[in-house]
DNA sequence: ACTACGAGACTTTTT
DNA sequence: GTCTCGTAGT
């Protein structure tokens, strides 16, 4: 039999696109084609006949990637994807939850808390528990429930050696017990709820690992402890498990990525054979020597090297600036000369290690007229007036979502004070019930009790008049009655706010179109929209930045550069201390880490690659001297090309900073080159004291920074 | 109930 | 430098 798909395929890709029924892993290097194996072979597993879309499941890690394959698969094949499942571990778990709600222990509109809607309910346990919150910071706390939420833990698994973690564990506790009692589960939740009650559920467990015999998994690399043993779960003895990842690219282990599962995978799942991906379509011959050089200085690797036959194409561009803002005019002239060279914007990116790198770049480009844009921030769903709003809409569908309720309740301000509030919480908790049902049942005097009932008529009556409206039309009947518009509308400076508001109800509109309820097993009534609406605006956050269209310089933090690729990429601040970050050197596997982030980085560009660092720059809010990153060393000299300024690479931390200022009199001052016969090269970075009692603050390459007594350490000026 | 001021942080991020 | 958060003052 011809398969017209496969012809484009290279005999590895072409190898894991028709692999027998077996577990298998695919080693896939950047660039190497994976999304398209990945839908491939869902494709020839289709219509080979050894499976129907109804026995596949495929699992990704964001809703981007999810969408991207459904996409490509319509297009490769007029199948018909309806019953596959295809989704991220959250939505998936999210859509079996609904489906099994009362065997699972959650009512049927259970809401889902995102990170914002989790700390807010972490802080209020504690409030409860009355735990001192400089001493267990709930952001602290918050990490603590989730991070054990993915290593499969409950608040009773947890062994707690000292005081510190047993309270953790007494908090954790309380949270799950606050969150069932609201009806609300956290994204770990979603998960874990899902592991127990298919562990539990042996019938279920059956059910579920007999249909879903082909299972496919993308970006394996940054799969959880517990995501993985939801894997094993569902596959069960009889599942084959297509895993596709890159060790190299493995950048989220401080969120709880464990790159063993690789490993353990290959043991787990008897893995016969690994698949490897290498070689490249996207880059030029130097860049990918210069991302394989890079990541040899990993010792943790399962091996891979990256090829092309596309030929070396251009050197890698080197740029060292005297200061962050010298890094940022060099990079808009540079970008000026490609634009001219018909570069579109939008093919160019401009990548740092973090966010807080952007302003000085934003400055330059916007100083020049350059269009640009930025990822990150706050997405859609998460913005202040959308929260209220859904708020609004939480409280209709679920009374008990004490958490949603407290947001609103005085919002627009109904003249209900902290302190009737405190009054209602206590009463709902004597009572046991929710603050809707204590609000509703327990008159309270004056002008808050009057707010309070003012504010229940309000959820009852709006329940009343939307249970046979549509989505959009519910939105629109919050937006309205609840004051939210008109209150942003009084302050000019709100507009964007309302212009939100007003694009909810356009998503709303949206979302009314494409619903189409899942059909129960069992006869139960299908979950009401608005239910799915909000499950959607937690599981899906929305654009990180909703204007597109004009052509635009792309400017975004490594990790959020993941998967993307542009025709030239400048990797910004490369020096020691930014990237790799000082704070990365802290955990062990950190620089391994780090290093990997700038292989992801490197593995960006198609044609071009500018490398800069600055050696001076502005950093919270004080000049701080950096050393070149080590990364740059890692990379053969042969591949670079210094450019704007004569400046020998090889000797690269052996510049000499400014001419030291002799006003300690000691001959040494910040920013002056130094050596020291035990930690090596470095930087003075502080100085302070004079003569015999001055100290320094050096920034050593490979021993990080130290204070040193002038008087009894030997150091050279370089 | 709203504003103003000071303290402290400040790596990366999806769901 | 700049943003967020919490508290104190009007």
């Amino acid at each position: 039999m011809t398969h017209a798909y496969l012809s484009g395929l290279n005999p590895e890709q072409r190898e894991a696109v028709t692999l027998p029924r077996q577990s298998a892993l695919i080693l896939a290097g950047a660039g190497s084609g994976k999304t398209r194996v990945l839908t491939l072979r869902i494709a020839y597993l289709i219509q080979t006949g050894q499976v129907s879309p109804h026995g596949i499941l495929a699992v990704t890690f964001t809703n981007k990637a999810a969408r991207e394959m459904l996409t490509r698969l319509s297009a490769a094949l007029p199948i018909n994807t309806r019953g596959m499942w295809v989704g991220t571990f959250h939505g998936l778990c999210n859509r079996l939850l609904r489906a099994h709600h009362r065997e699972a222990g959650l009512p049927a509109l259970f809401q889902i808390l995102d990170s914002q809607d989790q700390l807010a309910a972490v802080k209020r346990v504690m409030k409860a528990l009355n735990i001192d919150e400089e001493k267990y910071p709930p952001r602290q706390v918050q990490h603590f429930i989730s991070g054990n939420k993915e290593q499969g833990l409950r608040a009773s698994d947890i062994e707690a050696y000292d005081p510190h973690t047993r309270r953790m564990a007494e908090i954790f506790a309380a949270y799950d017990e606050q969150c069932q009692k609201e009806g609300v589960a956290d994204f770990a939740e979603l998960l874990l709820r899902c592991y127990e009650l298919l562990s539990r559920d042996e019938g279920l467990r059956r059910h579920y690992q007999q249909r879903f015999r082909y299972i496919l998994v993308d970006e394996f690399q940054d799969t959880n402890r517990l995501q993985y043993l939801w894997l094993k779960l569902l596959a069960g003895d009889e599942g084959a498990v297509f895993a596709v990842g890159d060790d190299d690219q493995s950048i989220y282990a401080f969120r709880g990525a464990r790159v063993g599962n690789m490993a353990d995978f290959e043991r787990d799942f008897q893995v016969e054979k690994i698949v490897r991906l290498e070689r490249n379509y996207r880059s030029q011959g130097n860049i990918l020597e210069a991302a394989n050089a890079l990541i040899r200085h990993n010792a943790e690797r399962l091996g891979k090297n990256l090829w092309t036959d596309e030929g070396e194409g251009e050197p890698i561009r080197l740029f060292e600036a005297p200061t962050d803002r010298a890094e940022a005019d060099f990079i808009v002239e540079e970008v000026e000369a490609l634009q001219r060279d018909g570069m579109a914007l939008s093919d160019m990116a401009l990548l740092y290690r973090s966010n807080a790198q952007s302003r000085v770049l934003e400055h330059a480009l916007f100083s020049a007229g350059l269009p640009y844009r930025v990822y990150g921030g706050l997405r859609f769903f998460e913005r202040q007036e959308i929260k209220h709003a859904l708020a609004y809409l939480r409280v209709m569908a679920n009374p008990n979502d004490d958490g949603a309720f407290l947001r609103v309740v005085n919002f627009p301000t109904r003249g209900i004070g902290a302190r009737s509030l405190e009054q209602l919480q206590e009463v709902a908790a004597e009572g046991g019930v929710s603050l809707w049902q204590a609000a509703r049942h327990t008159p309270l005097g004056g002008k808050a009790g009057a707010g309070l009932r003012g504010f229940v008529q309000m959820i009852d009556l709006l329940r009343d008049t939307c249970s046979h409206l549509s989505l959009a039309e519910q939105v629109e009947q919050v937006l309205a009655a609840s004051g939210l518009v008109e209150h942003y509308q009084k302050d000019k400076q709100e507009a964007e706010r309302v212009e939100n508001l007003n694009e909810l109800v356009n998503a709303a509109a949206v979302f009314d179109g494409e619903y189409e309820p899942e059909e129960t097993a069992d006869g139960s009534p299908p979950l009401p929209i608005l239910a799915a609406f909000l499950a959607h605006a937690s599981l899906e956050a929305g654009e990180h930045q909703a204007e597109g269209g004009q052509d635009a310089l792309q400017l975004m933090t490594v990790h959020s550069a993941k998967g993307l690729e542009f025709r030239a990429v400048f990797i910004t601040g490369l020096e020691e201390g930014l990237f790799p970050h000082e704070n990365a050197m802290m955990d062990d596997g950190g620089l391994e880490e780090e290093r990997r982030l700038m292989y992801v980085a490197i593995t960006r560009a198609r044609q071009r690659l500018y490398l800069s660092f600055a050696q001076s720059r502005m950093l919270h809010g004080q000049m701080r001297y950096g050393l070149a990153s080590r990364f740059l060393r890692e990379i053969p000299s042969g591949l670079i090309k210094q450019v704007g300024g004569g400046y020998d690479y090889g000797e690269a931390m052996e510049w000499t900073g400014p001419a030291p200022a002799a006003s300690n009199g000691t001959g040494f001052a910040v920013g002056q080159g130094v050596m020291h016969a035990k930690f090596g090269i470095g930087v003075i970075v502080n100085c302070e004291g004079r003569g015999a009692d001055a100290r320094v603050q050096v920034n050593f390459r490979d021993s990080g920074v130290k204070w040193l007594a002038l008087e009894y350490a030997k150091l050279t000026p370089l």
